[in-house]
DNA sequence: GTACCGCTGGGCAGATTGCCCAGTGAATAC
DNA sequence: GTATTCACTGGGCAATCTGCCCAGCGGTAC
């Protein structure tokens, strides 16, 4: 579970290039090809990679819009709401918070006239008592986990 | 800026299988290698397609506990509270919203006693002048971004 | 002392990549 | 109507990388 200083290297290098490939990075790191291939598995199968899929950026695609809803929910509906709430294309990530029966909810939009009619298809369902919801204007740190790795690696005790 | 039905089908697919190469790809999706190579190329110049880094779990990475804050900003500290928060590993994303002198913090942390310590470096700054924290028990909906490229695609209009 | 484990450094065949080309069909410009 | 542009096709090429194998080496655990 725990990471050290080579898979921190590892990761993080991946990060800053992620189109370079095995052979390549045992050469920027200075360890053998079959260390890095035996350690990224061992990331991957650990649960520590998750995966390498495609960031796409919703701005991109036409949807400049981002705002986060709280949601406060009916007793005992919480299943349906996630239900409900997983078939919404704009809502891109669903949290159940502390505080009774509460759920934060990430959503894009076309524009701020369209963020509308996504709360509305959103608060559309019976098991959703109250919507209040904060528009984000400016990301000045995005979405990272570089330096959590970094931290983590030097914490951890070196493998050999 | 639009996406068509073909981009979306490769963005889905990267998706789904990151390891597969442009060849594979272009067989799956009975299209020539080129033409892959090409919308690849344009969707990552476009901005689409921001990168394929790794995703990694803070979870297994032995930071279990996460936590929205909401910070109330004193006037004119916004730049240096941005510049203090950046330096807190433990924070992986800030925005700012709607509402006067308002930030979104989210923040991981190894417990939830691990947390006070987190909050308390994070607070332990003059600009910020309240902070209200969010615990977040379950993770319905993980950060996803299909539905949305799914829905884009079927919009536009296919380039052949 | 012995077994285990991770790392090294090497080799191998097979697959993939980046790059090139000419031809085709459709939409657009003139 | 004709010319131009554009995206896609289908092919070929050398260079590279991958997945897989091996023996050897140095610690560590028992």
């Amino acid at each position: 579970m725990a990471i050290d200083h080579l898979d921190g290297r590892i990761i993080v290098l991946l990060a800053q290039e992620p189109r370079i490939g095995v052979l390549e990075m045992s050469r920027r790191l200075g360890v053998a090809r079959g260390t890095v291939q035996a350690r990224l598995d061992r990331l991957q199968s650990n649960g520590v990679i998750r995966g390498f899929g495609p960031q796409v950026d919703p701005a991109a695609l036409g949807y400049p819009v981002t705002a986060f809803a709280t949601l406060q929910i009916r007793q005992g509906q919480g299943t349906d709401v996630r239900a409900h709430l997983s078939t919404v294309p704009e809502v891109l990530e669903l949290l159940t918070t502390t505080g009774s029966g509460d759920m934060l909810c990430r959503l894009v939009a076309r524009s701020n006239a369209d963020l509308q009619r996504v709360i509305d298809r959103v608060v559309g369902f019976d098991g959703i008592v109250r919507a209040s919801t904060t528009i984000v204007m400016e990301n000045p740190v995005p979405l990272r986990i570089i330096p959590l790795v970094e931290q983590a690696a030097a914490e951890g005790r070196d493998r050999d």
